[in-house]
RNA sequence: ACUCGGGUGGUGGAACUGGUAGACACGCAGGACUUAAAAUCCUGUUCGCAGUAAUGCGAGUGACGGUUCAAUUCCGUUCCCGAGUACCA
C-alpha cells in the first residue's frame, strides 16, 4: 500500500466538509467553555490572479498554530473572508466592461477553491465580504457612530456628540474648545441658526466633511490616502498625484495619535513595525509662538522644536502657499515673489519631491521682529517649507540646521553663531550639548537643559506655548469611485444629515457605466434618480478600502447577527486577535486605522477592549527568479562570470528582455540550451527569443546565460508559481511542511522548488514505517523501548518549543529527524507512531488524519489528547565532553554526570591528547562546565 | 541622509540564555538493487595541507580590532545587502 496523497487528500477535505470538524463554537450558555484562542490572517483582496506561492505562507502558519492550539485544549477562532470593495476590481471593471460584483464573485470562488486545496482549517460558516450588505450595513453604521461621536480632550476618548452640544448650550465653547481659534458663549451658541450650528458640529465629529487639499490622481479619477501615495504617484498603478480642492470626508485620527502611540506599549508587535507606526505618527514637542512683523499688524506664528536656538534666528522661511504672503510682500519684492509662486505652481509634487536638494526661494521684503532682542529678522519663502506641517512657517537657525544653513548660504544670508566652536562655519550643526552665546538670558545654558527656560519665558510673555506636533494627518475618507460602501449621508443646504441608522443598509445601486461624475465626482453622480432626493442629495463619495477592514476581525465573532455589528457577550468572549499574520506593506495604513477603530469602539462601550491585535507576527516576502537576457553590443565579451549572453546588434543600447517563467527552462547553473529555448518559443510564441545569428558555441550545442534577479513576485513579471500545480504534483502536506521548510516565517527568501522533493521524501518515508508497498501493514503493538521513548519525548518537546515559537521551519526538520531515526531502529510501534502522528497534524494534516484512521481511531486526529512530555525519559547518566585545549576542540570524553571538577580533573590530565599537548607541563587552569564541556588552560 | 532588519558551505538554512559551527534538506560525487529506468537504500561532501586509510594539522560565520578559559552569539570601528521613511522645522 503506498502513500497515494492525491487520493487521500481530497477524501480528508471532503470528509472535513462533510462533518463540518471546523465550525467553531460560541461559548453556549450556563456552559463550561474552553479558553478561547483567536488566530487571524490579513485580510485578502481577492485578486483576479488568484493565489502564487508567496500568498499562502502566512495562512499555512496561521494553520499550523491555530491546529496545534486546538489539539492543546483551545477553542480556536481561525476564520477567513475577503476585503472585495476596491480600486483593483473597479479598475478590472472599467476595462473590462464587467460588473465588479460579478468578478469579484468569480474571484471569491478561484480563491477559496485554492486555499481549501491547501487543507486550511477556516469555519467558512463565519467568512465574511466586506461588499456584502448584510456586512457594509454594518460599515456603515460604525460611520454614523464616527460622525455622531467627538473626541472628549479632559477624558480623551470619544463621546456622543450629543454630549458636546449640551456643554455647548450650557457652556458655551470653553478654550478647550476652539472653534476658528475662537470661542463663543451659551448664549452665542443658542442664537445661532442650525446650519451654524452644524457647520461648528462638523468641526468635531470624528469622521467629517471640509473642503481640503486633497491627493487626486487624474488617471485613476480619484482621491488617495497619503500612505496610498509614494513618491509623488500612485501605490496602485503609479500615476502622478496632484493636489486639488475638494469637499471630502476625513477620519479624524489626529485625536487618538497620542493613544496610538501609547497603545504600542501593551502589543506584541516586531519593534521595526512600532517604530514605523512612530515615525508615520511622528510625534514632536517644541513651542509655538508669534512674531510681530514690522510695518504691520499680523503677526507670524512659527512652530519650533529648538526654541533654545531662537537668539541664532537669521531668517524666517514661509510655505509658498502660506496665507500672510501676500499681505507683507514689499513693493519692489511684489514681482519677483509673483514669478517664484507661479514657478512653484507650476512644479508638481513629484518634481518637488525628486528635487529636494535643489534650493529655491524669494525675499519678500518684510521683516519679522525677534520679540527678545528687538532684531530684524527678513521674511522669505521657501519650497522647503511644507504648508501642511506646523503652521507652515519656521524661525530659520543656519548653525543649526542643515536646510536653513544651505539656504543661507545658497542666498548668502549673514550666519549668527550661537554655539561657540561647535559651530565651524562649513556646515551646520544640531547639537543639544553646547553652551549657549549670544543668545540673551539664555548665555551660557546647556541648549537642552534651555529649550525650557525659553518655553517658560516665551508663555510668561504671552507670545506663544508648549505645543506637541504630529506629522500624520487626519486620513481621507472618500473616495470618488463606485466600488465601496455608500455613505449613509444626504447633502442638504451644505448640511450633512445622517440616513437613520434603521434604514441601513444603503444599497450600493447597480450602474452600467464606470466612469466618473462631473466635477471630479464619483461615478455615483451620474445616477440622477438615486441622487436626488425631496429632502436633499446623497453624498456621491464612496468609503475608501480600508473602512470594511478596519473592524472585520469584530464580525467573524458574530457574522450573521443581524440586530448588531458583534454581540457585545461574543466579543467579550473572543476578545483581542491573539495572534494576527500578514505582511509589513499593511504596517501604518491598515494597522493604525483598525486600531482607532477599536479605541472609538471601546470609548463607546461597544466592546471591552481597545487594541485589536495582542501579538502580531509579520511573514516574511517570498521573491520569485525573474530571468532576463541581457543585450549587449558588444559581441567580442570576454568576460564570463558577466553571463551575457545574446547579442542583439539592432539594439544600440544596453537593455533587458524579460524572459516569461524563465525558470522552468533553465538548469541548475543558469544556463539555457538550444533544446529548451526552442521548448520555450514553442510555448510563448508571442514572446519567442530570437537568438543573433553570429552566437555559436561549441560548435553543436549554444549556450545561454541568464542574467537572473529576485523580485517580488507577480503576474506582470512572469516569475509567479501557482500552489495549484505543487498540490497537484507533491500533495498539499508536502507542500504546506516545504513552505514552511524553506526558511523563518519573518524572513524574505527566494521561492525555490528544488528542496520540495525533501520534504516529499519525508513524507512517504514517515508512511512507510506504517505500510509496506508490497507486504502491506507493517505496524504493531509492541511495546517500545528505551530508545524508542527517547526519541518520541525528544520530539515531543522539540516540537511543542518550535511550535510555541512560531520556529516552524526547524519544527520540519525536528519530525524529520525524528522519522530518520525511528525507520533507522526499525520501530513500527504503534504506540510511538501514534503520538508522532498528533504532533504531526497541524503541519501535515490530510497524511495525519489518514494513518490515524489507519490505526484504528475514530474521529478526528484534531482531537486527540496532545502528548504530554516527560522529562524523566531524557534523563542521560553520562555525557559525551567535548575537550578542548585553549578553546579548540581536540578530543571528547565520556564521563558520568555525577562527576564533581576535581574527578573530572583527575580524569582529563589521564587523556592521551591532553598529555600530548600538555608536552608535561601543568595546564593553567581546567574550565569544567557542568553537562556542557571541558576546555584545558595551557 | 535617517530608522530598523540582515551578511554562516555550491544552495535554503540550523546553532534558543557565550560552551563540540554547518543540524535538517537540496545539489553534487561514488556505490547497492535493476535488463534498464523510476523509486528506495548506503557512503562521502566547509576549505587547505599531509596520509592508502583511520586520522592529524591549519584556516574558517562580510572585514578589522577588543572583552573572555571560550565569541556566529557581547562591545567598538568599518564594508556590503534588504526594508521603511524622506525637506516634519
Amino acid at each position: 500500500m503506498e502513500y497515494s496523497f492525491r487520493k487521500i487528500e481530497q477524501s480528508w477535505q471532503e470528509k472535513w466538509k462533510t462533518n463540518k470538524t471546523y465550525q467553531v463554537q460560541n461559548p453556549q450558555e450556563g456552559q463550561v467553555s474552553k479558553p478561547k484562542y483567536y488566530v487571524l490572517d490579513m485580510f485578502p483582496y481577492p485578486s483576479g490572479a488568484g493565489l502564487h506561492v508567496g500568498h499562502p505562507l502566512g495562512y499555512i502558519a496561521s494553520d499550523i498554530y491555530s491546529r496545534y492550539k486546538r489539539l492543546k485544549g483551545f477553542n480556536v477562532l481561525h476564520p477567513m473572508g475577503f476585503d472585495s470593495f476596491g480600486l483593483p476590481a473597479e479598475q478590472y471593471a472599467l476595462e473590462t466592461g464587467q460588473h465588479p460584483a460579478t468578478t469579484t464573485t468569480k474571484n471569491i470562488a478561484t480563491f477559496k477553491a485554492q486555499l481549501d486545496k491547501i487543507g486550511f482549517c477556516y469555519d467558512w460558516e463565519r467568512e465574511v465580504m466586506t461588499s456584502d450588505p448584510s456586512y457594509y450595513k454594518w460599515t456603515q453604521w460604525i460611520f454614523l457612530q464616527l460622525f455622531n461621536s467627538y473626541f472628549d480632550l479632559p477624558s480623551k476618548k470619544a463621546k456622543p456628540i450629543t454630549e458636546l452640544i449640551t456643554i455647548f448650550e450650557t457652556n458655551g465653547s470653553q478654550s478647550l474648545y476652539f472653534y476658528n481659534n475662537a470661542s463663543f458663549s451659551a448664549v452665542d451658541w443658542n442664537s445661532f441658526e442650525e446650519k451654524k450650528k452644524q457647520e461648528i458640529l462638523m468641526d468635531f465629529r470624528l469622521c467629517f466633511s471640509k473642503y481640503g487639499e486633497v491627493n487626486w490622481c487624474e488617471a485613476l479619477g480619484t482621491v488617495l490616502a497619503n500612505d496610498e501615495v509614494i513618491n509623488g504617484l500612485s501605490e496602485r498603478g503609479g500615476h502622478p498625484v496632484e493636489k486639488k480642492k475638494m469637499r471630502q470626508w476625513y477620519l479624524r485620527i489626529t485625536n487618538y495619535a497620542e493613544r496610538l502611540l501609547a497603545g504600542l506599549e501593551t502589543v506584541a508587535f516586531s519593534d521595526s513595525m512600532k517604530e514605523m507606526q512612530r515615525n508615520w505618527i511622528g510625534k514632536s514637542e517644541g513651542a509655538e509662538m508669534d512674531f510681530n512683523i514690522k510695518n504691520s499688524n499680523s503677526q507670524i506664528s512659527v512652530y519650533t522644536t529648538r526654541p533654545d536656538t531662537i537668539f541664532g534666528v537669521d531668517f524666517m522661511v514661509l510655505a509658498p502657499e502660506h496665507e500672510l504672503v501676500n499681505s507683507i510682500t514689499s513693493a519692489n519684492q511684489k514681482e519677483s515673489i509673483e514669478a517664484y509662486l507661479k514657478y512653484v505652481k507650476s512644479r508638481s509634487e513629484r518634481e518637488r519631491l525628486s528635487e529636494v536638494k535643489q534650493i529655491t526661494g524669494c525675499f519678500t521684503g518684510a521683516y519679522a521682529i525677534n520679540p527678545f532682542d528687538g532684531k530684524e529678522i527678513p521674511i522669505w519663502i521657501a519650497e522647503y517649507v511644507l504648508a501642511g506641517y506646523g503652521t507652515g512657517a519656521i524661525m530659520a537657525v543656519p548653525c543649526g540646521d542643515q536646510r536653513d544653513f544651505s539656504f543661507a548660504q545658497h542666498f548668502t544670508i549673514p550666519i549668527t553663531n550661537i554655539i561657540g566652536d561647535f559651530y565651524t562655519g562649513t556646515e551646520a550643526n544640531p547639537t543639544k550639548e553646547a553652551r549657549l552665546q549670544n543668545s540673551g538670558f539664555l548665555n551660557d545654558l546647556l541648549m537642552k537643559d534651555a529649550i525650557a527656560v525659553a518655553i517658560d519665558k516665551i508663555e510668561a510673555l504671552g507670545i506663544g506655548k508648549r505645543k506637541v506636533n504630529y506629522r500624520m494627518r487626519d486620513a481621507g475618507f472618500s473616495r470618488q469611485r463606485y466600488w465601496g460602501e455608500p455613505f449613509p449621508i444626504i447633502w442638504n443646504e451644505g448640511t450633512a444629515i445622517p440616513i437613520d441608522a434603521t434604514e441601513l443598509p444603503l444599497e450600493l445601486p447597480h450602474v452600467d457605466k464606470y466612469g466618473p461624475g462631473p466635477d471630479g465626482e464619483g461615478p455615483l453622480a451620474n445616477l440622477k434618480d438615486w441622487i436626488n432626493l425631496s429632502n436633499g442629495r446623497r453624498e456621491t463619495s464612496t468609503m475608501p478600502g480600508y473602512a470594511g477592514s478596519s473592524w472585520y476581525f469584530l464580525r467573524y465573532m458574530d457574522p450573521h447577527n443581524k440586530d448588531t455589528f458583534c454581540d457585545r457577550k461574543l466579543s467579550d468572549y473572543w476578545n483581542q486577535v491573539d495572534l494576527y499574520i500578514g505582511g509589513t506593506e499593511h504596517a501604518v495604513g491598515h494597522l493604525l486605522y483598525s486600531r482607532m477603530w477599536t479605541k472609538v469602539l471601546f470609548d463607546l462601550g461597544y466592546i471591552g477592549f481597545d487594541e485589536p491585535f495582542k501579538k502580531l507576527l509579520n511573514q516574511g516576502m517570498i521573491t520569485g527568479k525573474s530571468f532576463f537576457f541581457e543585450i549587449d553590443h558588444n559581441p567580442n565579451a570576454t568576460d564570463s562570470t558577466k553571463k551575457i549572453v545574446s547579442y542583439n546588434k539592432d539594439s544600440q543600447t544596453n537593455s533587458f528582455q524579460r524572459l516569461k517563467y524563465g525558470h522552468q527552462f533553465v538548469d541548475s547553473t543558469g544556463k539555457l540550451t538550444r533544446a529548451s529555448l526552442d521548448q520555450y518559443n514553442t510555448a510563448h510564441p508571442l514572446d519567442a527569443v530570437q537568438l543573433p545569428i553570429e552566437w555559436k558555441e561549441d560548435g553543436t550545442e549554444v549556450f545561454i546565460f541568464l542574467k537572473e534577479e529576485s523580485e517580488k513576485m507577480s503576474k506582470s513579471k512572469f516569475n509567479v508559481d501557482n500552489p495549484d500545480d505543487l498540490c497537484e504534483k507533491y500533495g498539499a502536506d508536502t507542500f504546506r511542511m516545504y513552505e514552511m521548510f524553506l526558511g523563518p516565517v519573518e524572513a524574505s527568501k527566494p521561492w525555490d522548488t528544488k528542496g520540495i522533493e525533501g520534504v516529499h521524501r519525508f513524507l512517504r518515508k514517515l508512511w512507510r514505517l506504517f505500510f509496506d508497498d508490497i507486504k502491506g501493514k507493517v505496524w504493531n503493538d509492541e511495546l517500545p523501548t528505551e530508545t524508542e521513548l527517547k526519541i518520541l519525548h525528544r520530539t515531543i518537546k522539540k516540537i511543542e518549543e518550535d511550535t510555541e515559537r512560531f520556529s516552524f521551519n526547524t519544527a520540519v526538520s525536528t519530525f524529520m529527524i525524528a522519522v530518520n531515526e525511528l525507520a533507522d531502529s526499525k520501530c513500527n510501534k504503534k504506540e510511538i507512531l501514534e503520538k508522532i502522528l498528533i504532533l504531526l497534524a497541524p503541519y501535515a494534516p490530510h497524511i495525519a488524519e489518514e494513518l490515524w484512521q489507519q490505526l484504528g481511531n475514530s474521529g478526528s486526529v484534531l482531537d486527540a489528547a496532545y502528548p504530554i512530555f516527560n522529562p524523566v525519559l531524557l534523563v542521560e547518566s553520562s555525557k559525551d565532553y567535548p575537550v578542548s585545549i585553549n578553546g579548540k576542540l581536540r578530543t571528547s570524553l565520556s564521563l558520568s554526570l555525577d562527576l564533581e571538577q576535581a574527578a573530572v580533573e583527575a580524569i582529563v590530565l589521564q587523556n592521551e591528547m591532553v598529555q600530548k599537548w600538555l608536552e608535561g607541563k601543568p595546564p593553567k587552569k581546567i574550565i569544567f562546565v557542568k553537562n556542557k564541556m571541558i576546555n584545558v588552560v595551557i
